[in-house]
DNA sequence: GCATGATCATGC
DNA sequence: GCATGATCATGC
């Protein structure tokens, strides 16, 4: 803990030299970097690790105003907490937040000259692995420091997602603002929830609306991680194509050619006749050539599903979600419920239907995401279930009673059970959405 | 044909 | 071993 003086010194109107200098924090915690003031090591400080590094490691006072951290480098410094995955390999805590969205101030802008692109166009980014217990200037600073510029084909994702929260905004519809409206870029929910929750007033309706800030979703920031740590490999590097356009085009050369043509072409096959997910892996072939998953499409957390469809265009089967525990859900709000996280993420359906002729076809491919009313109405089903769980767990929502969604077992076997809250083991259960609402969804009734 | 209950196949 | 996506089986 040496505090000589020249290790402090660095160039604040220079990225490099900035970087340079944060290179020092690398395997070590604050703590061990700089020598802290006795009230701040004290402190069990679960907030804000930027602003400590900022004010004690690189001695700087960021601006009070929509600039970066370091105006004259055109830098902001960025913190993100990791933690290690089942395999031990280091992944997103959660979600990256930029900055706060204010709704009076983006309808008024256009992308080029945006804040958000002012703050975020080239970031530093610190990554500590997180640790509940300690505080903030106790965790340790695992990798190396990311300097990131946007890539040409991130930027073009991320001001089309930028536009369409815009436009929101613009239509007087903040209010109905999601996370799942968008790929790279989130309009995250900020400030408190619940009954003191944090409303704004918006330009154009009378509506309050959330407090929401924009955020690299975490599925991105996970890309960037993995792209720091092993180098990234993009399809998109050198496209100008949205991301959508992307994907869809790689499904338009595969349309109305039926399993059998899709396969050959894939020269993939059917491993036996009770081969389950054969759709899935299909739609995953055609995506990337390989098993795995098309990787802008992790980065923006989008949901693959496969949906086999009738010839007289209803689905064979609702779709079902991940399963949920009784003693859990009891305890649970919605606004953090996984039922609640999937259905905000943008979805991608690969269609296929059985033609007049008997044959199955790939017949379409889709992006879709909840809207907000539908959104409301699971909501609705969550807290029936919710209720229903504390009182009878027997007695769950059935397909009947809401248009959109219900619960149904979804288990290994007669014995993959759980506790419920009236002391019995019973089946597990999950959410789906109803097979008559996916059918209205995708336009095929 | 559909609701409901139950389980399968895969990948990690 | 288990979560997950997906499908099967039965009865009305």
């Amino acid at each position: 803990m040496t505090e000589d003086k020249n290790e402090f010194e660095y160039d604040k109107t220079s990225p490099e030299s900035i970087y340079e200098h944060a290179l020092k924090l690398t395997g070590k915690t604050l703590e061990e970097a700089v020598r802290l003031p006795e009230n701040v090591v004290n402190e069990k400080n679960r907030g804000d690790l930027g602003s400590l590094v900022e004010k004690y490691f690189f001695r700087h006072q960021p601006p009070n105003t929509s600039d970066p951290d370091f105006p004259e480098a055109g830098l902001e410094l960025k913190t993100t907490g990791l933690v290690k995955d089942s395999k031990g390999n280091y992944k997103a805590k959660e979600r990256l937040v930029l900055t706060m969205i204010n709704y009076q101030g983006i309808v008024k802008e256009d992308w080029e000259t945006s804040s958000l692109l002012k703050k975020s166009r080239l970031m530093l980014i610190l990554f500590y692995l997180f640790n509940k217990s300690q505080p903030v200037h106790r965790r340790r600073f695992v990798l190396k420091p990311l300097l990131y510029r946007i890539s040409t084909s991130d930027l073009n994702v991320i001001k089309n997602d930028w536009q369409l929260i815009r436009k929101k905004v613009l239509e007087g519809r903040a209010h109905e603002l999601s996370e799942g409206d968008t790929f790279y870029l989130g309009a995250c929910r900020k400030g408190s929830g619940g009954p003191n929750e944090s409303l704004q007033v918006q330009p154009f309706s009378s509506e309050p609306a959330k407090t929401r800030a924009f955020s690299f979703k975490q599925g991105f920031v996970n890309k960037l991680l993995t792209g720091h740590l092993e180098g990234e490999v993009s399809l998109l590097e050198n496209s100008n194509l949205s991301l959508e356009d992307a994907t869809l085009n790689r499904f338009s050369e595969y349309l109305d050619l039926s399993i059998q043509e899709v396969s050959k072409r894939l020269n993939y096959f059917k491993k036996n006749e009770n081969h389950k997910g054969f759709h899935r892996d299909l739609a995953n072939r055609i995506l990337s050539n390989s098993n795995q998953s098309f990787v802008e499409l992790e980065k923006a957390g989008i949901e693959l599903k496969t949906l086999r469809v009738n010839r007289n265009g209803k689905p064979r089967e609702s779709m079902s979600f991940p399963a949920f525990k009784f003693m859990k859900i009891i305890n649970e709000d919605w606004e953090y419920s996984s039922f609640f996280e999937k259905l905000e993420k943008k979805f991608l359906f690969v269609i296929f239907q059985e033609g007049s002729d008997g044959v199955e076809r790939l017949t379409k491919a889709m992006y879709w995401n909840m809207p907000y009313l539908d959104r409301m109405e699971a909501k609705r089903v969550w807290e029936k279930t919710k209720f229903q769980c504390r009182i009878d767990a027997k007695k769950l929502p059935k397909i009947s009673d809401s248009p959109v969604a219900h619960v149904r077992p979804k288990a290994r076997d007669g014995n993959d059970k759980e506790l419920t809250p009236q002391g019995e083991m019973q089946l597990k259960q999950c959410f789906w959405l109803n097979a008559s609402y996916i059918a209205k969804v995708i336009g095929s009734l």
